[in-house]
RNA sequence: GGGAGCAUAGCUCAGCUGGGAGAGCGUCUGCCUUACAAGCAGGAUGUCAUAGGUUCGAUCCCUAUUGUUCCCACCA
């Protein structure tokens, strides 16, 4: 115990430690009517993924709060598990198939390669969930859920064919966002917009049997092979009189009529749009106003079909500059301008989606959104910061349909059947072969669902939803969502909305937003930028708790952060700060010490105690009001600061005395980690165990420390404040003067306060470099030769000999004098501001008051000091 | 087009309901003071973006401006 290495070493400590909580079973939660239930369900990464440093900060600020609500005593349940990750997992597989043996997914057929995908899963599934343990993170791993899990996926069936039954999901021909390279539609959420510059190509549509042509501006003029008409604003007068009449497409030679429509813009252009209802979500709306034809002109893979001629199997661009060519030598390419616009993206794999109409599966939103915003709005669902609430109702109040079919094969398959006979619909929890209807044979649809349709119902479906268990009952709805704001759309809003639909209630209380991790130039961390910075490295180097701290650290809710190093490292020497400081005082331990107080406390005692009082209120505020960086800054100050840096040095001439204050350091130290456990798991857990406490126990478990009234003395901090001040005064004008700490001097302290600096002598030896301390209430007898220094409270007198420069020290206390008269005047200015004495609070005018007597008193004894030198 | 954030020390950032601004890193000076050189002591550097307004008093609240980042929408 009294041999702990100079240097704190993790390696050491950190999987010993977790394996010690583990087999303590600390994690684990069970319904508890005596206590109170706390709950936080893990955003689940995906099964196949890698601990990034997203996920780090994700999870710290999660176990931060789960380890406080667990000292406070709260039936504690942190649900971990991991999401199937539809595209993102399928992507993946593929493309290992392909480096493998260049198959595809075809190539094995839907039932082998499902089979392959859940080989992967289990290879890699654990994978995620070790490195979760690596951080520190005490998640209930009995509950470990997944997705795809067998009670899991009935929750989505149920929820499917509920929606389905209310007609809250509905299959649709309609436009949706395809993903050429994925091969499946997307969600609007899915789609990633990117300024892209392009082209603006102005085209001339013929009239048939006219020499009168209009002329469109189109940005994609492939999708020429699909219009089935041009429309113009019904008030444009430039075209009003052409309205009805038939233009000739280009290229195609198909007949389309003029249209008038609302929709266009007769400022924007030329004022003539082309319609295009099978590839432009705005010439959709059109065609079903006006009865035109959808003409689907690109294959799934982006490539033009049968419908366009001789582009037929050309790739889009392909047939772009091909079209935009053919065009030029026909005389009807009028100009070509350059233009920037928005291109939408595949957020897995960046290929640029091509809106297409397809059938789909839909949830209709409207009806949804009702109760997921008045949730929000009635404030029973609290966003921190606040500002985030109003994201998540702006698009919630502009929400359109969801699409939730994919063409993919991992993932929740569809719960719906067609008959092969009659061709009727049936949607079912269970599986049909037969047609309830006809007696026919039925075929189940090929889609798998969105994902975040699965993970909408995360905070339920994890509890043993649709049956009704006893979790649900005691841990629903949870208390806190963590999570970034990037996936407010993807995950929170539905899981608010399914929540409210399905449990009649909200999922949780308090979404804590935090921002992104970027690298130490603001950049975001990505794969292609190779700018990542891997968690279980930094771990391996600097330990899970300094990696923790770092995280936790500077930062405020909603606000990215930058990642380097330097702060690691920072954090690393704070974790050695606190090993040392433990180490001394189990060095200075007896075999009697205790955490108990002793009757007899000297006035550091009770500064500390009253210290430390102040940071538990601090620090437990802050924990409930989320604002985790400022408490974790409240402990670093005051560990480095008050613990370290003063206490310990004040009551170094105590040790091994009589009067040890071994039960106090004791005390504070003990307390002090109950504190800072929830941010440093591991070395607190390890220190802890060292110290002589008389409620043994892990300090997982250990109860989180109360404000103690009586452990509050303000007149000895207000006493330690005055001599840490003059020690202060002492250290800065002896290094002013270059007086190296082991030439000591002698120092006279006038005072009116002499038992308070009659206490302190010790530690103006200790810690002023003094060797004699006199403190008196009188100037009698001071020898000359003294440099004079003006503290609260006190006048301090350390002879100098021949060494005394009078000509500096003239100027020195003319400095002082300057600052004080100074200070006076603002003081004096203040106060005789009618306003100020009528208006502000009595406190603030008492305190500035004082404040304005202190310096009159200490200018006095400067300008005394001055005359004495002159 | 709509919305939001940010602008504070050389750098990265705190500053929680208005009462003369802090930390880490860096930097300068002096110290291996028997827990810690991953340390100790001391110092320097700020028109708190700009301009108005509210107030006795504004880094903080309001308005406008500038710069910057992001989100949503998608006029072809």
């Amino acid at each position: 115990m009294n041999n702990l290495e100079t240097k704190y070493n993790p390696k050491d400590v950190e999987d010993r430690i977790y394996k010690s909580w583990v087999d303590g079973n600390y994690f684990h939660a069970e319904p508890n009517p005596d206590k109170k239930p706390f709950t936080i369900v893990i955003p689940p990464p995906n099964v196949t993924g890698q601990l990034h440093m997203g996920h780090a900060l994700d999870e710290t600020l999660q176990d931060i709060l789960i380890r406080y609500h667990r000292q406070k005593g709260e039936e504690t349940l942190w649900m971990p598990g991991t999401d199937h990750a539809g595209i993102a997992t399928q992507i993946k597989v593929e493309e290992a198939l392909r480096n493998q043996d260049g198959t595809t997914r075809y190539d094995l057929g839907r039932e082998k390669f499902l089979e392959k995908v859940w080989d992967w899963k289990e290879n890699y599934g654990s994978r995620i969930i070790s490195q979760l343990k690596k951080l520190g993170s005490s998640c209930d791993w009995e509950r470990e859920r997944f997705t795809m899990d067998e009670q899991y996926s009935k929750a989505v069936k149920e929820v499917f064919v509920n929606l389905y039954e209310k007609g809250l999901i509905y299959q649709g021909n309609r436009i949706i966002n395809w993903c050429p390279c994925c091969t499946t539609a997307l969600s609007d959420a899915e789609v990633e917009y990117e300024e892209q510059a392009g082209h603006f190509w102005h085209i001339k549509y013929m009239f048939k049997d006219s020499d009168e042509y209009v002329i469109i501006a189109t940005t994609r003029p492939e999708t020429l092979l699909g219009d089935t008409a041009v429309a113009v604003h019904p008030d444009d007068e430039r075209y009003k009189h052409l309205v009805g009449k038939t233009l000739i497409l280009p290229l195609v030679n198909r007949e389309i009529p003029l249209i008038a429509d609302e929709y266009v813009d007769k400022e924007f252009g030329t004022g003539c749009v082309k319609i295009t209802p099978a590839h432009d979500p705005n010439d959709f709306e059109v065609g079903l106003r006006h009865n035109l034809e959808q003409i689907k002109v690109l294959d799934d893979d982006a490539k033009v079909n049968s419908y366009g001629g001789k582009y037929c199997g050309m790739d889009r661009y392909k047939a772009r500059k091909a079209i935009v060519e053919d065009l030029d030598n026909l005389g009807l390419l009028v100009k070509v301008e350059e233009h920037s616009h928005n291109v939408g993206q595949c957020y897995r794999c960046g290929t640029t989606v091509e809106p297409i109409t397809s059938k789909q599966w839909f949830v209709k939103m409207e009806p949804l959104a009702k109760d997921a915003l008045k949730v929000v709005n009635d404030g029973e669902i609290k966003f921190v910061p606040d500002r985030f609430s109003k994201t998540y109702t702006n698009w919630m109040e502009n929400v359109h349909d969801w699409c939730i079919s994919r063409q993919l094969w991992w993932g929740h398959r569809i719960p719906a059947f067609y008959c092969q006979d009659c061709g009727e619909t049936i949607v079912s929890k269970s599986d049909i072969t037969v047609c309830p209807k006809c007696g026919g044979k039925v075929n189940q649809d090929e889609d798998v669902l969105d994902t975040w349709f699965s993970s909408a119902l995360w905070p339920f479906a994890t509890m043993g939803w649709p049956d009704s268990t006893k979790e649900l009952e005691y841990f629903y709805p949870t208390n806190v969502l963590v999570t970034g704001y990037d996936i407010i759309f993807f995950w929170v809003s539905r899981m608010i909305f399914s929540g409210m639909e399905h449990m009649k209630q909200k999922p949780f209380e308090t979404v804590l937003i935090h921002g992104l991790v970027r690298d130490s130039k603001g950049r975001k961390m990505s794969k292609s930028l190779g700018n990542g910075i891997d968690p279980l490295e930094i771990i391996d180097q600097y330990g899970a708790d300094a990696l923790r701290f770092t995280l936790a650290t500077g930062n405020s809710p909603g606000n990215d952060m930058r990642f380097y190093e330097e702060r690691v490292e920072a954090s690393r020497n704070f974790a050695n700060k606190i090993w040392n400081a433990s180490r001394f005082v189990l060095m200075n331990l007896n075999d009697s010490a205790t955490d108990i107080l002793p009757q007899n406390l000297m006035p550091e005692d009770k500064w500390i105690l009253s210290k430390f009082n102040d940071l538990v209120k601090k620090v437990t505020d802050n924990l409930d009001k989320f604002e985790l960086g400022v408490a974790v800054q409240n402990l670093y100050d005051f560990i480095w600061d008050e613990f370290c840096d003063w206490y310990i040095e004040l009551v170094k001439p105590r040790m091994g005395t009589e009067n040890n204050p071994q039960n106090v350091l004791v005390y504070v130290l003990s307390n002090v980690l109950k504190l800072l456990h929830p941010f440093m798991p591991f070395i607190t857990e390890e220190i802890y165990s060292y110290l002589p406490v008389t409620d043994k126990q892990a300090l997982i478990i250990t109860p989180w420390c109360e404000y103690k009234e009586d452990l509050i003395f303000k007149q000895d901090v207000e006493n330690i404040e005055m001599i840490k001040s003059a020690i202060k005064a002492i250290r800065n004008i002896r290094s002013e003067m270059n007086v190296p700490p082991s030439k000591k001097a002698k120092i006279i302290i006038v005072t009116q306060k002499e038992t308070v600096f009659k206490n302190g002598e010790a530690f103006f030896k200790k810690l002023a470099w003094a060797d004699s301390v006199l403190v008196t209430s009188s100037k009698d007898g001071i020898e000359e030769n003294c440099i004079s220094l003006v503290t609260e409270g006190a006048e301090i007198f350390m002879p100098q000999g021949d060494l005394i420069d009078k000509e500096k020290e003239i100027a020195r206390l003319t400095q002082e004098k300057v600052k004080l008269e100074g200070e006076i005047l603002r003081v004096e200015k203040k106060l005789s501001n009618e306003g100020f004495v009528a208006k502000a609070p009595k406190a603030v005018i008492d305190a500035e008051r004082e404040k304005g007597e202190k310096y009159k008193e200490m200018l006095d004894k400067v300008l005394e000091g001055l005359k004495n030198l002159q």
